[in-house]
DNA sequence: TTAGATAGTTTCCAATAGATACCAAGGAGA
DNA sequence: TCTCCTTGGTATCTATTGGAAACTATCTAA
């Protein structure tokens, strides 16, 4: 918490920052923590909510954020069994950041669109 | 600013807000936005700065931030030609969340190292 | 004349994303 | 008993994207 938080370097290759921004700058992974904010969710329970997700994505997300320690994966075993998965503390360190992207996308997404015809015209093909 | 901030929700398919997230949850986009935060810089310079980008996805990247109201481009007619990138005014009300999003990664990058490594003992292969 | 800078585009291959089908284990309804 | 439904995934296939490298054009300096 004190000393070397300058030790590295974000524009660095190889930092290791970067890698995890890599794994962190992902749109599903996004709507995942914050979906999860609400408390524990089961697999298909998120992939009703978070329309459009695909299974194999959402597995592959899962175990991703699973890995990085930012949700938990617990089995029970009921018939069908079920699989819950919940936000870590580190997780929820995680998701007032990740609530403000989504929110100023939110806020300010008039304004994208209105960029994004204003250079359509300008730049059309 | 006032009414109608709720007409979206961001786990709707088809959200608009969805389709704001999905420019931006990039690891490029979000490096190039937070490199900018100091003033306008050139291509070369930014690609020099950002260790390992490739020219193509610079550019591609570039031209996105761009299309989005996130960042200007301005050609001064010098030789060899000069072009600018700058960030807008919508572009720097979005710096802070960026830098949260990498602060928080730096910060926490041991943890997430250490989740790591605890897994992939868990889960071999 | 050759090298360097400017800001890209083009080309190619590998990695990823998404859609779809499939799997096993069991419960409920007919 | 047969079939469909649920659970939480994996397997397969294709389309899109990502990254490395080479190429473009114009001009300057050595």
């Amino acid at each position: 918490m004190t000393a070397m938080q300058q030790a590295y370097d974000v524009y660095e290759d190889r930092c290791p920052t970067r890698l995890v921004l890599d794994r962190l700058a992902d749109k599903w992974a996004l709507l995942i923590l914050d979906r999860l904010k609400g408390g524990p969710m089961r697999f298909n329970h998120i992939r009703r909510d978070i329309k459009g997700i695909s299974q194999k994505v959402l597995a592959q997300t899962l175990r991703k954020l699973e890995r990085n320690g930012l949700l938990s994966r617990t089995i029970f075993p009921t018939v069908p069994v079920t699989v819950e998965y919940a936000l870590t503390p580190l997780g929820r360190t995680l998701t007032d950041t990740v609530s403000a992207l989504t929110h100023w996308a939110e806020k300010n997404m008039d304004a994208i669109f209105a960029a994004q015809r204003a250079y359509d015209e300008a730049y059309p093909g």
